[in-house]
DNA sequence: CTTTGTTTTCGACACGGTGTTGAGAATCGC
DNA sequence: GCGATTCTCAACACCGTGTCGAAAACAAAG
């Protein structure tokens, strides 16, 4: 049930359909997304400017579209961590590094989507409900510790939602200035943090 | 020697100038940056579309010089625990219930600035200087408790960069959902995370 | 109170990106 | 082959930006 698509059915143009959308993911890696023109994706895939609006009612449905699409992709990469309970560094370790992984791809977009103030409805929508099911997820997990007797550092919502925030921060300051530390400096810095935030010293552990 | 105004010398629509800031501030607190049009800033100071390129280069333009502007309104709300030592855990409370207050005013637009990818050069450049600066005091504090054996959790730029990332996140995510925490959970939680990614642990005070 | 020069205002224009429409081409099932 | 759906595109209307040059407002002398 595609809400979000402006055409109905199942057909062959629906390589079109992907087709734009990989466009989209090529070219938001390289310019910011309000820089990216209609023409330039409709062009990208061989078609004329508007021939897009057959396939997308907006670059707004489009990016809803794409959100939508990585919001699958990025479940499995803190599954082993949120499924392990206390500290298990190295299990959040390397969730943390297949996620900066994705964001090596994706980051420039990725990081315009979850940070703007006002991303229009369509966009709002599915990245709300990317943090919600990504914030539901943490709190269970921070729950589960503060049963086992963790001291958190403030209410689960909260901190979830500052966990993931921090995550998309580091990652966004990294990619800006890739020289200044090297990735293990700052999945290293970046695990140490957020373990921090929910168990209150690591000291002990490594 | 202002090298971003359009116009060269000291007049007595200056006035002018400042009530187009002004203005600014208050459309951006209500709209988007973006969905702002130059003609609703003209009009809401008694001008015609294009006069406000006597003034302004562009909208570009005037978001550096109101950025510029609030750059001096942040430096003393940290002061106070960048100069003290250890913990100070209320020193730093209080820094960043000051930080609150003023977020209470300019976020929106404040939020927007810090956090777009790439907000044209003049932004860019205004807010590169702003984060240098805000982070050479932050780096300067953790080096100093660092050589009084602070565990911090990383390299003193990469947590500098980090805590005030995580502080613009969460008043972000703050005001988005005032009803979902109380003020001071929430400041008591940004401190607490605060502190702990610079000391390791805070379980002894409070 | 003119004259002269500077400061400020604005209408008219050119440009570029968006979104719509309606007519035609391609394609597929039968 | 021949309808019906699926797809394509040129033409148009719209809106926001930025530029220009002519004129109005103003100040400071003369």
């Amino acid at each position: 049930m595609p809400a979000i698509k402006s055409r109905r059915a199942p057909t062959k143009g629906d390589q079109r359909e992907q087709a734009l959308l990989d466009a989209a993911r090529a070219l938001f890696q390289e310019k910011s997304i309000g820089k990216v023109t209609i023409d330039e994706l409709a062009t990208a895939v061989g078609i004329a400017r508007s021939g897009f609006y057959f396939y997308f009612e907006s670059k707004q449905a489009l990016l809803a579209a794409l959100c939508d699409q990585s919001i699958g992709e990025n479940d499995e990469e803190m599954a082993e961590w949120l499924d392990s309970d206390g500290h298990d560094r190295d299990a959040l370790r390397r969730g943390l590094r297949r996620s900066l992984d994705r964001w090596r791809v994706d980051g420039r977009w990725l990081r315009e989507l979850f940070l703007a103030p006002d991303p229009g409805p369509d966009v709002h929508a599915v990245r709300e409900r990317f943090f919600t099911k990504n914030n539901m997820a943490f709190c269970e997990r921070i729950r589960r510790d503060v049963a086992a007797g963790a001291s958190v550092a403030g209410p689960p919502e909260l901190l979830a939602r500052m966990v993931l925030g921090l995550r998309v921060i580091t990652f966004a300051h990294y990619f800006e200035f890739p020289e200044a530390f090297t990735e293990d400096e700052m999945l290293e810095t970046l695990t140490e943090a957020t373990l921090r935030m929910i168990y209150g010293t690591t000291t002990d552990q490594r």
